[in-house]
DNA sequence: CATGAATGAGTTTTCATTCAT
DNA sequence: AATGAATGAAAACTCATTCAT
């Protein structure tokens, strides 16, 4: 599990799942990438699957834990808001092959294990919808469906996993701010 | 091409890849869902992958087109832009399972029909930009990466494929006002 | 299903579980057997476990309709009896392939499959005892446990799947004769 | 061999391939079973057949051994034949698991061993004719095949692991005794 | 047009065994 | 003695596609 071997299958998983997709990726394709027999990865694993499962549950968590940080920060909502806009849209941009498998390919996962990752995803957005609301209550946001305006968020952010390239041109944290302006103008009464 | 059957087929397609995904669905799946043996598919197509190709080809060639229309049409930027993302949105939450496959599947494509998806998609978010653009230099516009800006409210809006449900609780077009609303006051001046 | 080519595939399977047993018998060695791909027998049948379920419940079946066909005969007990004595080994001798599977096989079911067949063979081992109970009661038979007597000459007819050999030296209808008289002896009053 | 550890190990395999059958226990189980990993059972033994090869031929090996001590005695051949029937009936009834893989699984040996298992079940089968023999020349029995004769009780007998269970409701020495009057009673002059 | 038989390459997974440590 | 990593062959099964009828 914590065996440095299972790291460098986990690490394999996540290249060739963002390159190719979950389903376009063999088992044969992940034993060549490590360097071992197909046969031989499952002393490390117990399936395809549960790799996946591993991987996008790792990522979905590490958002809710960043998030739930911010949430018991004394921060105002608007203060609350911009750290979490920045901190989601640099976790995507930093991560962008988790990103990616959590965002492209958790629907593939069979029931039990994609409803986990559900359950945590709609956690997530009920924090993001908690700041929110917390802000139209103080009276520093406009009123608005505050599900709707967190998914909008969400998504603007979501996006870059898909745009976003790390070539030194644009640093992601400065896309982060101009992402807090563009999305807090909206919202801020 | 223009045969009944043949819709029948895509439809069956549509609907099945946005359920399971595309490397989830097997001709098998398509066949019962048309009522033909699976031999008998390969009378109105050529293979699985054309079923994919033609489906997000005719979801972002639509989107490209609608987009053309509003941009030949003689508005402000402001108006060009409002009218961009009501029929975005309005677009990909009407037609939720050919979106999905576009933003979802098509990266399963082999490499040439990709590049032609690609292509298009570069199109549109070229169009995009140039409409952003143009209203940063009519002064109707703060000052930004307009592809950027582009980007991050075609990303507000793609993801509602996730998450709408017309449901008749708030009809989309209803939210495309909000959309709007949303993420243009991030933008003018 | 009632496809001529699944027969043939069924009688494969019937030899080679017979000769070599249900796990050392593969898919592949059924395809070569019948002149298929190993993927082309699943035209004609849903898995191997499916192969072995239905070779052993269509045993079985036999086994119990033959012997409801000599219930419902107007009959003494001890007429019953013999009857029952001489179908159950010749039916055992006459298609010992057959009753291999059935007798040696049938606990590599899985449970659901599995208990079907358990219930079919308690339902056999009922009828059988009621034929003895019946003789008691009539005073035809001495006092003892029908359910061990039963399977009694059960055992003793069945374990003629492992020694029986139709080489024309002697015809099962005479052994089941014998059987009968070395078997009658001990319950006769 | 003698080594402590070898015996765990034994009684493992027997254990397993009883209840799941030879094919069907892995070497992980039966390593899991004793406590070791995989690999180690190998200081132990050669090879999993060797485990089968070791527990069918002391099995059949111990029916051996008592049956001869049986025919040295000095005694008539209806007390021999009353003697092996016993013997053998709670022989097979107080180590059932043994029985049932001596029974089923003896099979699945390869060639050499096989032969060896089937070498020591013909001599077996030899002397419980030769008892018949002895007995229908004395003139105690009634004329008939031996071999068909001696086949037909230890069927009888054998079937019991299929269904014997020691539940303190019939002990195995009295069915042996109803099993001795029962087959007797077809010999005997 | 439609069928359905057949292919053959591919999938994930299992497993007895070996061997360096 | 014991481990546990690694093998490599084999397993059951899937599937897009072809084609004779």
């Amino acid at each position: 599990m914590e065996h440095q071997k299972y790291h460098e299958i986990a690490e394999a998983a996540v290249d060739l799942f963002n390159k190719q997709g979950y389903h376009a990726t063999s088992m044969q394709d992940i034993a060549d990438y490590v360097g071992l027999q197909k046969g031989s990865l499952y002393h490390y694993i117990s399936s395809k699957e549960e790799l996946l499962e591993r991987i996008t549950s790792e990522t979905i968590n590490g958002f809710v834990r960043e998030l739930e940080r911010i949430v018991k920060r004394d921060l105002s909502a608007t203060e609350r808001l911009e750290q979490a806009i920045h901190m989601h849209f640099t976790r995507v941009t930093n991560n962008i092959p988790m990103s990616a498998i959590l965002l492209r390919e958790s629907f593939s996962l069979s029931d039990d294990p994609h409803q986990l990752i559900q359950n945590s995803t709609d956690h997530y957005l009920d924090l993001w919808a908690q700041i929110i609301t917390h802000g139209v209550e103080n009276g520093e946001f406009k009123l608005g469906d505050p599900r709707v305006t967190a998914l909008a968020i969400l998504g603007a952010c979501n996006w870059a996993y898909r745009w976003y390239q790390d070539d030194g041109s644009q640093k992601n944290t400065e896309i982060a701010q101009y992402m807090i302006q563009l999305l807090l103008s909206g919202i801020l009464l």
